[in-house]
DNA sequence: TGACCTCTGTTCATCCATTGAACGCATAGA
DNA sequence: TCTATGCGTTCAATGGATGAACAGAGGTCA
């Protein structure tokens, strides 16, 4: 997972969930806790999200990471580039399922609306 | 990119062009030569692929990679579970556009012939 | 109150795959 | 023969990821 993606990734989670732990990012992201402190913290330096403090009875020393305004125009904006890198990363899919296919003498199925 | 995935690479790349050297094997996979160098003696090693010895004029002291009976059977179980696996990648891509265009509140485009 | 427990963010020594410069060797050409 | 070139091979160095261990804060209960 390219750094790129991972920031994308927090943001939308801390987004949609701002009391996550760092581990239960780790855990959902499949990373480990190392990585997503490091990637947390850049984004906190970087004014994209604030760690205000957080009490409740379950947590002990959590912070809310909410994302800033900014925080919201970054995750727009990696959420378009991820968008359109995965449209092409699925294009350059086919391309080689076609390639394999034809070496593998498989009939290739018709996938239709397909630029 | 995967241990296996590259076995995969390099039998396929030496079956149709015996005579490639290793820098150009990690040139065209995008890798070191240290690494192909690895995996080319681990697929000698295991006996898919036989190094005979080649003399031109234009290479030195380079090899003939050529691959075995063992090699060629491999080869052709490496390319299936390959296929299959991108086939889901690029069904597991196909959620994650989804989803994302969603969020985005794009109009997905309509693609049709997938399952 | 105070001792203890729990859960958090943080740190950093460790690991491991990858890299590519450097080497020895074999051949071609002068 | 001597030199240059290009090959496979090696391995010290690199860099990113890991997760155990730590310190701190808050809850719990006698």
């Amino acid at each position: 997972m390219r750094p790129e993606d991972l920031r994308f990734q927090v943001l939308r989670h801390l987004e949609q969930k701002p009391d996550m732990t760092q581990r239960e990012l780790a855990a959902t992201l499949g990373i480990s806790l190392g990585r997503v402190n490091y990637c947390v913290q850049a984004l906190i330096e970087r004014g994209f999200v604030k760690a205000a403090n957080f009490r409740n009875s379950r947590n002990k020393r959590a912070y809310l990471y909410k994302l800033t305004p900014n925080g919201l125009t970054e995750k727009a904006a990696l959420a378009l580039r991820f968008l359109r890198r995965k449209e092409q990363e699925r294009q350059a899919l086919l391309q080689e399922i076609e390639a394999l296919r034809a070496e593998l003498g498989e009939a290739s199925s018709h996938e239709q609306g397909e630029q």
